[in-house]
DNA sequence: GCCTGCTGTGTGAGCGCTAACATCAGCGCA
DNA sequence: TGCGCTGATGTTAGCGCTCACACAGCAGGC
């Protein structure tokens, strides 16, 4: 009898106003606080009672105003999410987990995306959000900058501190973090290299001010250090194609002046796979062979790693996990907020994934 | 004396409640009908009162309460979208450009995920909308399911029918659409092979389902059939690199078994970048130069698009001006709901991008 | 018989805002 | 002088919900 037939009606059947809680209640024989009651599943309800209000509910298609709820709770069913590049895969794939996992637990999501990262920037999204009185706030901060700008926010709302969980940040902050273990990534790749058995292993990294960038550095350094391997200096890029094609040509330069005494690098593990790209084609340009002369490791494993030429080696991380832990550990804080045994660091491990780019050096040439 | 030092006080700076309009009425001297004029510009407010209302707000850092707002007008200040997989490249370039153009005009964006498109995964979708009282909402719908569901809809919130805009779907619907020309997208690409001199061109479909993919095809038939080329039967792909290299591996045998009646294939339009990456691929393995033997043309210009091997010809989709166009036809449906004078369709003009792996066919070998 | 305590339900107030109406001073004009 | 008009402001009544409390009914203990 409802919901029969092609149409799919939303919110109300007839033109009328959307049925209220009074119209329920005045269907079921009660008082609209025994409404609420069922809705709110509070105990003491007598079943009876209960399927009564449930079926008056179906008949009227009745659905909570949450305006209402919202003004009397100080708080909306809504959890607000700040991100800096929703162009960028990991950040795309972490919105998209955050997203999934929030509606699964009914909470509708709102987000606000950042341009440029700084104090006042940062300052406008979470008010912004604080004005809708979300229940809680995921920033997606890759950047230093970021999470000092979340450290030096008060994040108030109707309702005193709003709960708040960074991703991809670091550990030094006034927040529980959930990220990827970069580090964890930086020497599985590292290591990886060395056990094919390079020398040393070069690195292109990411923005400096970029956290995820430095862990990514730090563990590529400690991994040589560990194997008492030499730490060339990195070079850096920003992440973009072009900056990996350029830091490929200062590495092909490298390989063509090196002689005995300057060893040229037989691998490099560059910072992220959208780099890897263009270092790829800037050793395609010029004849540098991949992984016979140059062995090349990427970071992220986006959709496209597998299909570069040569299949690109490198570190995939579970973004859609990282969503999925920090949207549960948000819940535990809305609901305990002044619990201490929140975890303040959540780590999702990394994956190596060896294709066709790595390879044992080639011992012929030089040395 | 306000917003100094470093800290930032989002919304109330004591630890007390955040103001009310009371509380900023009494301030002022005045009634907190007089403050609620002010906030929303109404005229007939002296502007002596006006700055008194002003003043006292910024001295209580007051913000109006969203919730209480919302109940009373029927409509909150937000804007919904319902996208289906924010990881691929387009619908996340989209939403990051609504997202922009919606805060600029002061609207804050709730987003719901679809996983699958069907009836009721988007009844839903629009449901969770309009229970949040939006008061417009974008559906990022490229998939012809996604609009037949929409045009199903009867999508009321409780302020009667809630003004819906359609990205990236067609013009069958009720609903008026922006969306790039896939179809001029098509016929760029294809024309811009013929006029180089191949004979004909050959295509790489999306998934049939895909409006997008059935106008890039529609597209590419009819600047062949203007031209009098002949069309080949095209192969279809799932937007994956994985489909686009099987697609190559295809495309490879059929050169490898030419002959001077079945001529060659010489020139490619993959309907996606992506899927042009994994073909570049499965030609590279086999030996198949690009452009030498076969030239490649993709569409969408992703980021590394210009960095493949070689770097890829292909259409570019201004997916920021699609997304700000959509914006403002929304707003100017919910500032007029009964104009007749909104536009059904919105259209933005692709641009044809010509790198490397486009060029002229060689005439040596078969023929 | 009465008190106590529990369960199930109803009543009333009020969250903070806007919309409609009410009020009132000041002015022009017959 | 009185009338109506306008501009500036105040007063009142909700929007639809939840919370705190009231209260009825019934069991159990003494």
């Amino acid at each position: 009898m409802f919901a029969s037939g092609k149409v799919v009606s939303v919110v109300a059947t007839d033109g009328s106003r959307p049925a209220t809680m009074a119209d329920v209640a005045r269907l079921a024989g009660v008082s609209h606080q025994t409404v609420s009651r069922v809705l709110n599943e509070h105990a003491n309800v007598r079943p009876a009672t209960r399927e009564r209000v449930l079926n008056a509910i179906r008949q009227l298609d009745y659905r909570r105003n949450m305006a209402a709820r919202t003004l009397v709770t100080r708080r909306s069913q809504m959890l607000g999410v700040v991100t800096f590049d929703t162009t960028l895969y990991g950040p795309a794939s972490t919105l998209f987990g955050l997203e999934q996992a929030a509606r699964e637990i009914g909470y509708a999501v709102s987000i606000v995306s950042v341009r440029r990262i700084d104090r006042q920037a940062m300052a406008e999204a979470v008010t912004a959000l604080a004005d809708q009185a979300v229940a809680g706030i995921i920033v997606i901060a890759p950047q230093r900058i970021a999470v000092e700008a979340l450290n030096d926010l008060r994040v108030r709302g109707a309702r005193g501190r709003i709960p708040l969980v960074a991703v991809e940040g670091d550990h030094s902050g006034k927040y529980p973090v959930v990220a990827v273990d970069q580090n964890a990534g930086a020497r599985l790749v590292t290591n990886h290299l060395l056990d094919l058995g390079h020398t040393t292993v070069w690195h292109v990294a990411g923005p400096p001010d970029w956290l995820e960038a430095q862990a990514r550095v730090t563990g590529w350094e400690a991994a040589l250090a560990e194997r008492g391997a030499p730490v060339p200096e990195p070079l850096t890029g920003d992440w973009s194609p072009a900056s990996g094609y350029r830091a490929g040509e200062e590495l092909a330069a490298r390989l063509a002046a090196s002689s005995p005494g300057v060893p040229a690098p037989t691998a490099v593990f560059v910072a992220n796979d959208q780099m890897a790209l263009g270092m790829l084609r800037a050793f395609h340009e010029r004849g540098i062979r991949v992984p016979e002369d140059i062995s090349v490791a990427g970071f992220d494993d986006i959709p496209e790693a597998a299909y570069l030429i040569p299949p690109l080696t490198t570190i995939r991380q579970d973004f859609g996990e990282v969503g999925r832990r920090s949207m549960s550990l948000l819940l535990s804080m809305i609901d305990a907020p002044e619990a201490a045994d929140v975890p303040q660091r959540v780590v999702v491990p990394p994956r190596l994934v060896i294709r066709d780019s790595t390879a044992p050096p080639h011992r012929s040439d030089h040395q």
